[in-house]
DNA sequence: AAGTTTTCTTGACTCGTTCAAGAGACGGGT
DNA sequence: ACCCGTCTCTTGAACGAGTCAAGAAAACTT
């Protein structure tokens, strides 16, 4: 885990101003990966008491403007924020409990970036999501 | 294009009750790729002039849980319908305008599907976004 | 330390989607 | 051909993640 001056420089390397508020939000979403917007709120809420939904809302926009952190957000959810970036990873959901994994790409260093026909548009990225059942829930429904 | 009969064929073929509402919005999406709800809504409404959107809303969840059509949602888009089902095809994405393209999938068959480490879930689905920019916002941004 | 700009607080608001209750339509059985 | 049970649609309200806007407060510059 970061500590709190390596967060501070994460910052300042991406031409961020450094705010309490922006170091708990980094340091949230460093610990949980995958969390939605309000269990980072709560998280950042044990450190600083008292900010506002707005200033996490602006916060994470900024982050993952500078590409410090990935927002995903899979059908029917909510957006997640996850610290692990730059690695072209790709996650498997959960259709019963929406539960997130990472997975490391199957193909190798920057493959999914092919597609058959791309109708002209210029592709920067492929997003795979793998949908299916978490364990707990295959389980559970027998 | 279907024909209405066909389309009353697919309702019947899914255990599904023929109504006016549910022949038009399965018209409605083989007619319009990718279509928004609201796009369905007024594309039905030029057939059927009152239908309230919750119908539409009713069957579009009906239609989908039958697997006559398949919903996507990219991130930072609004629910998407389309008719074109069960030929493990993927989708670019215009990160400007939302603009949406069908692509074949690269790989093969059922290729997507392998994983490299499940974490123990049981995937049915590999789901492929590729974001980029389509050839007209790539051009208006020089 | 003062000034400039960015960021945070507060509070209202939007909009896609869902909930709930009752009226109406579908279609299997007589 | 009709009736009846069930599913579907209408109406109208509600929800909730996320956004907008204006002013107060904090960060960096010099």
């Amino acid at each position: 885990m970061p500590a709190t001056s390596d967060l501070e420089q994460m910052l300042r390397g991406a031409e961020l101003r450094v705010t309490r508020p922006r170091v708990a939000v980094l340091r949230a979403v460093h610990r949980n990966p995958h969390a939605d917007t309000d269990s980072v709120i709560g998280e950042v809420r044990g450190e600083i008491a008292d900010v506002s939904h707005q200033a996490v809302y602006d916060v994470l926009r900024a982050l993952t403007g500078a590409g410090l952190i990935r927002r995903i957000q899979p059908a029917n959810s909510v957006a997640r924020y996850e610290a692990r970036v730059g690695d072209n990873h790709h996650h498997v959901v959960c259709r019963s409990c929406g539960a997130i994994a990472d997975v490391d790409c199957a193909v190798g260093h920057a493959p999914c970036l092919v597609a058959d026909d791309d109708h002209g548009f210029t592709i920067d990225e492929a997003e795979v999501i793998y949908w299916g059942r978490c364990t707990d829930c295959a389980h559970r429904d027998s």
